[in-house]
DNA sequence: CAAGAATTTTAGAATCGTTCTAAATAACGA
DNA sequence: TCGTTATTTAGAACGATTCTAAAATTCTTG
């Protein structure tokens, strides 16, 4: 195979990846840097499989998948179901919330402090919460 | 077909299929009988069927899908997907939230007045909000 | 650097929930 | 009752995702 030369880019994903426990492979690498390659991001695993092929970065649809369930798993990622026809995937792992734009299926971040929930119940026998999801729904 | 007593029970879900626009058949009203006998409810389509199975309603799993399908498009039931496997239908189609299982997939009712959202950011280009969804995740 | 162990990738098959098809049946209104 | 319209159905088809087991790659150790 040919060497490719190391940019920054990839020095920083692929210290991302070493850092979280994976293997930086060809395919992992590739997918990373496509993924965080400039701001925020909600991707299916066909939308991402596609954007590979485009740039040519020649990789299996099952390597996708495995690759986004890795980096949800390590925390890089974080899966998001609000149509159950499709899993999302959002580069912000941050504490965040969600429109939905109910027409198109797109979806936009909203920013933590633009939320304020001023009253929550308990979690049934004092169990743990785990995280809270706010979604506004977009009719439009 | 042999002739069934017409209980109280019956009257009122054919009343309500019929207010919705809906035929009252056989099949619709067994499965609304099921649905809103007692409480409010969240289930799948796979298990309404396995339900009607159980109480000798013979149904299709097709006609499930389309009897949840068109009930919730009438406003008799609200569909949530929060696990990207399978969509749930929620007889109760007031405001209100959830709490989420994330071990066994479970799903709670929470009562709008229990949540207080003291801010939410304008939607986009000001368009119009359909609803706002809090799910609150339980690890445990 | 070589060799072995462990992990990852892959094509294609398999699975799962859901939708579609077109024909048979049932409900409605006159 | 009759004709019209809506509903049900079995089974095929579908799309997203997972599984399989073999081949390839990466890592570690000497």
């Amino acid at each position: 195979m040919r060497q490719k030369k190391v940019s920054a880019a990839n020095v920083t994903v692929l210290e991302r990846l070493r850092t979280a426990g994976l293997r930086p492979t060809r395919q992992r690498l590739a997918l990373a840097k496509l993924l965080f390659a400039r701001g925020h991001r909600h991707v299916s695993a066909e939308q991402l499989f596609n954007e590979a092929k485009g740039h040519r970065v020649d990789v299996s649809l099952a390597t996708v998948y495995n690759a986004l369930h890795d980096f949800t798993a390590k925390g890089l990622l974080r899966e998001i179901s609000i149509d159950s026809s499709s899993s999302y995937f959002d580069t912000n792992t941050g504490n965040h919330h969600h429109f939905y734009f109910e027409r198109s299926g797109h979806l936009e971040d909203i920013d933590d402090n633009q939320v304020e929930i001023a009253a929550l119940p308990e979690a049934p026998g004092g169990a743990e919460i785990s995280r809270v999801d706010v979604i506004i729904r977009i009719r439009a």
